[in-house]
RNA sequence: CGGAAUGUGGCCCAGAGGCUAGGGCACCUGGUUUGGGACCAGGGGAUCGCAGGUUCGAAUCCUGCCAUUCCGACCA
């Protein structure tokens, strides 16, 4: 059993939120920092977690009707510039290439040499490039509308970067589409923003709250942005994923211009949507615990990892064969969802305590020890990474291998429902001031303890309120889409309001 | 970009002007072990973040730079 007064991830979440996140993943061997500023190596058990949200998403995104299709890296200077908001937005955190070769100088050391005419930017995000593409492929209003997806890399020069979180290059999908009408462009932007929603509770089980974000939080350049927002254990939101309107805007810009049914000549209306490796950060900080990483089946690189227990090479071979048989039996179950069931044999040479920590530690659901006295009575010492208290139970063969697929969909909803229930916990209807602000005011101030959460209140929809409200270090992190007109006044300033608003420190 | 802290084998840390830079964990070899982070013995591995400077002598003092972490500003 875990030591009753130590954890495996040092120091524990309450001690220090932003070192405990960074130790889990450390101590699950998922990424590090790289000798490039700001970016990160992601190993295999953070990669292949990226790799099965990217299957998982693709496949809703086919289900709506999109393709995948690829677009340049590299973005020329001028293109950036057509959409004023936008150029404003990403000019602070561009990475730009000048030249296109290096040579040796006096010295013998290497030197950038054949200076561009103009300068490229590496994309740290493709509307401008991918307008211009779509401006050629419609004319007629037959050719739309177009749903068009790409899964890539972007670079944006953060100055503060943090594992997952925010890093100066990562990996994401950008969804960008084009319509006929406006009604439809809208239709599309709340679409995918629910696809997003679907996802992230159902396969990452993070719940999360959809909404629409303020002018200030708008993405550059778009009519309308719409977020998910999911709450962290150390009650902050997350921005996890985005949907954005762009009106004509970029229409405009790029001159995306079609012919409709009745020959007038129109700006068509586009949106784009995207979500990225920062989605494996909001995994890690809504479910791990003080011993690890803790995942959802349906993400999780292995559903069930098997540690062989024995001392002689006779004894070896009678576990592993024993264990291959179960991992048949497992294989004979077909998928688990939409992929196959990943059920692992860790028959590393090394001390099974040590085994065992590694594995509670990369957070995998199920972990099975397997040895002499299991097979004389046909059970197996099963361990569910849900459990806080890491409990072993000794389960039927038989039943453990009929039952998996309940267990692991048991496993994915208790995680679900345990984050929603501490998201609820913490999440108030707040209407006086004062409450308000002592409700974000940590009481160590030097050393702010875990306090806050979310705040519904009203606000009047002023910028300076926003402003103002900053103060507390809290921003308004989306207007939700399910939120009910009510009357109130503003938590602020006491002007009438109609609406209930999302109010929370943020990463 | 401002403020603070840190940088010594893969990881954590000691060393505060003077012998060949130490220890714990990890790693390798041999042995004893093995159902919740084993033990014994032996062994390999470091241009002390980088570049200058002061000094007979620098991991240690000075200057500059770089990186990481935290706080702030900025920000999909």
């Amino acid at each position: 059993m875990a030591k009753d007064n130590k954890t495996a991830i040092n120091p524990r979440r309450d001690e220090d939120y932003p070192i405990w996140y960074q130790e889990v993943i450390k101590a699950a061997d998922m990424a590090e920092n790289s000798d490039v500023r700001g970016c990160m190596v992601i190993k295999p058990w953070g990669y292949t977690i990226w790799e099965n949200i990217q299957k998982e998403l693709d496949d809703m995104f086919k289900a709506t009707g999109h393709k995948n299709a690829y677009f340049p890296l590299f973005i020329p200077l001028s293109y950036l510039q057509k959409e004023a908001d936008h150029v404003e937005g990403f000019a602070t955190e561009c990475a730009v290439v000048t030249h296109h070769k290096l040579t040796k100088n006096s010295e013998g050391t290497l030197v950038p040499d054949g200076e561009l005419d103009e300068p490229l930017i590496v994309r740290p995000t493709s509307e401008t490039i991918i307008g211009a593409t779509f401006s050629k492929w419609v004319n007629s209003y037959r050719d739309l509308p177009i749903l068009i997806n790409q899964w890539a890399n972007v670079v944006r020069w953060e100055r503060r970067t943090r594992l997952f979180l925010r890093t100066a290059e990562f990996l994401w999908q950008e969804g960008h589409t084009v319509h006929a009408t406006k009604e439809e462009a809208v239709d599309e932007t709340i679409k995918m923003l629910n696809v997003y929603k679907n996802f992230a509770e159902k396969v990452m089980a993070i719940p999360v709250i959809t909404g629409e974000k303020s002018e200030s939080e708008r993405f550059p350049g778009a009519v309308s942005t719409y977020s998910i927002e999911a709450m962290m254990q150390d009650r902050k939101a997350l921005q996890a994923g985005t949907s954005h309107f762009l009106g004509q805007k970029f229409a405009k810009a790029s001159n995306i211009k079609f012919q409709s049914k009745d020959m007038q000549e129109e700006y068509a209306w586009t949106t784009s949507w995207g979500v990225s490796t920062r989605l494996i950060g909001a995994l890690i900080m809504t479910h791990s615990d003080d011993n690890g990483l803790v995942l959802p089946p349906r993400i999780a690189p292995a559903h069930v990892v098997f540690l062989p227990i024995y001392k002689t090479d006779e004894e070896r071979d009678t576990v592993l064969a024993f264990i291959e048989e179960i991992r048949a039996e497992i294989r004979g179950l077909g998928r688990y969802h939409e992929r196959h069931l990943v059920a692992d044999v860790d028959d590393r040479d090394m001390r099974g305590g040590e085994k065992n920590w590694n594995w509670i530690k990369k957070g995998v659901p199920l972990k099975v020890e397997v040895g002499m006295r299991d097979i004389e009575k046909n059970s197996l010492a099963v361990m569910r990474r849900d459990n806080p208290e890491l409990k072993k139970d000794f389960i039927d063969r038989d039943e453990f291998v009929k039952n998996l697929h309940d267990t692991l969909d048991d496993i994915q909803n208790t995680l679900f429902e345990r984050a929603k229930a501490y998201r609820d916990e913490n999440t108030r209807t707040i209407d006086d001031k004062d409450e308000f602000e002592a409700y974000f005011t940590p009481e160590n101030k030097d050393k702010p303890e875990i306090h806050g959460g979310f705040a519904l209140s009203h606000w009047c929809g002023s910028v300076t309120c926003e402003e103002e409200l900053k103060e507390l270090k809290i921003t308004i992190r989306n207007i939700p889409l399910d939120g009910k007109e009510e009357d109130g006044t503003c938590i602020h300033c006491g002007a009438p309001s109609k609406r209930r608003v999302v109010f929370a420190k943020a990463y």
